[in-house]
DNA sequence: GCTCATCTATACGGTAGCGTACAGAGAGAC
DNA sequence: GTCTCTCTGTACGCTACCGTATAGATGAGC
C-alpha cells in the first residue's frame, strides 16, 4: 500500500465516540477531535463528508460493538440461562468503554429519530436474550415479557438514578433485585 | 410598582427548561430564548449574570417544582400505599410537562457534579414515597429497598428504552410488571 | 533517490453565540 | 403631562466551530 495511514478513519470514530460519550452528540466537535489525536482537521474532510456523515459512522461502529460482537460472545460461552443473562450485562453495562456511550445514545435517541431507530433494533436484541433466558424458568409469556422488561429497566435505569440506599451499597441492592425478578419461579 | 415587567424572571426560567426538555443543556442558548420569547436579548442580562446563573435558576425552579409539588400535593389526596405510588408517579412520570425535563436533567447530571447532588436531593425524597408505600404491605427491610429501587428504575428506564413487546402495547408490559414489584407478598 | 498517493498544516470566509454598552421606548405614579 | 424606572433594541468585539482550498510533508514501493 502506499502512504502509511498516519490518523485512520478508525481513530476519528473511536475518538469521536469518546466524546460523545463524555459530552453528548453536541460534544463532537470536528476541531475538538483533531486536537485529541494531535492534529489538525485537515485530514478530517479526507474520510467524512462533514460531521454528520461521522455521527452516523460512529453510530455503525457502536451498533457493531454492542450487538454483534456481544452475542457472538455469549453465543460462544454459553452456559445456563442466567450465566447469559449476566454475561451480557457484564459484557455491555459493566463495559467501562461501552456503558457511557450506550447512555449517551438512549439520551440522544429522545430527540432523534434516526438515533432511535438504531436503538430500537440494538434493544430488541438484546430483549431477545433476556426473553430467552428468562423464558428457561418462566412460562407464562406476558410474564417473561414483564419480567424482561424490568431487568432491561433495571439495568439501564441503575445509571440514570442518583438516590441513596440507606447505608446500603448500590450493588448490594442490585443483587437482591435480581435476585426477585431473576429467581422467583413463574406461574 | 413602576414599570410593567414585560418579559420577567420567570418567563426566561420556564422557556428555559422548555429548551432543556427539548435539546439538553446545550440547546439553552440565549439568544434562541429571546428569538423564542419575541424580543432581543438586551433584558436577559438584567436578570442574569450569565448563561450560567439561568441554568442554576432553572435548576433550582425544577428541584422545587418535582419534589416540593408533588410531596405536597401526594400528602394532601392521601390514600393507600399502591394510590400513593401510583400518584406521584402520574405527578412526575406522566407529566407531559415535568417528565422531559427530568429526563434530560439525568443525563445531565452524568456530566455535572452539581446537577447530580440536585438529582440525588430528589431521587432520595422519591425514594421515601417508594420505601414507605412498600413498607406497607413487605416486611423485611433489605427486600423493601431492592422492591423500590426497581419501582424508579422502570419508572425512570422505561422512557430510556426503544425495544418493542412481541405486538403487546408497553403499557400493558409495564402494568403486568407493576403487578409483580408491588402485589407479590414480601417475605 | 524518485514517484505518488495520502495525510497534514495553514489560511479563509461564514455563522452562531457570549457578554457589554448605551440610547431610547413604555407604562405607572404623581 | 411629566418623571422615573424597567425593559428593549442595536451595535460591538470576541471566541468557537464549520467546511473549503491549497501547498507541502511523508513514507512505501520501486
Amino acid at each position: 500500500m502506499v502512504g502509511t495511514t498516519r490518523t485512520p478513519r478508525d481513530r476519528w470514530v473511536e475518538e469521536g465516540l469518546h466524546l460523545l460519550a463524555d459530552g453528548g452528540p453536541d460534544a463532537v466537535r470536528i476541531e475538538v477531535l483533531a486536537k485529541r489525536l494531535g492534529v489538525t482537521k485537515g485530514g478530517f474532510y479526507g474520510f467524512f463528508a462533514d460531521r454528520d456523515a461521522l455521527l452516523r459512522t460512529m453510530l455503525d461502529s457502536w451498533e457493531r460493538q454492542s450487538v454483534d460482537d456481544v452475542i457472538e460472545n455469549i453465543e460462544t460461552h454459553g452456559g445456563d440461562p442466567k450465566a447469559k443473562i449476566h454475561l451480557a450485562g457484564v459484557l455491555t453495562f459493566s463495559n467501562d468503554h461501552l456503558l457511557p456511550i450506550d447512555l449517551a445514545i438512549r439520551d440522544w435517541a429522545r430527540r432523534d429519530e434516526d438515533v432511535a431507530a438504531r436503538l430500537r433494533r440494538v434493544d430488541n436484541r438484546r430483549m431477545d436474550l433476556l426473553r430467552e433466558a428468562i423464558g428457561g424458568f418462566c412460562s407464562d409469556p406476558d410474564e417473561v415479557e414483564a419480567r424482561s422488561l424490568i431487568a432491561f429497566c433495571v439495568a439501564i435505569g441503575e445509571h440514570f438514578l442518583a438516590a441513596d440506599h440507606g447505608g446500603r451499597p448500590r450493588a448490594e441492592v442490585l443483587a437482591r433485585a435480581a435476585d426477585l425478578i431473576l429467581d422467583r419461579p413463574g406461574t
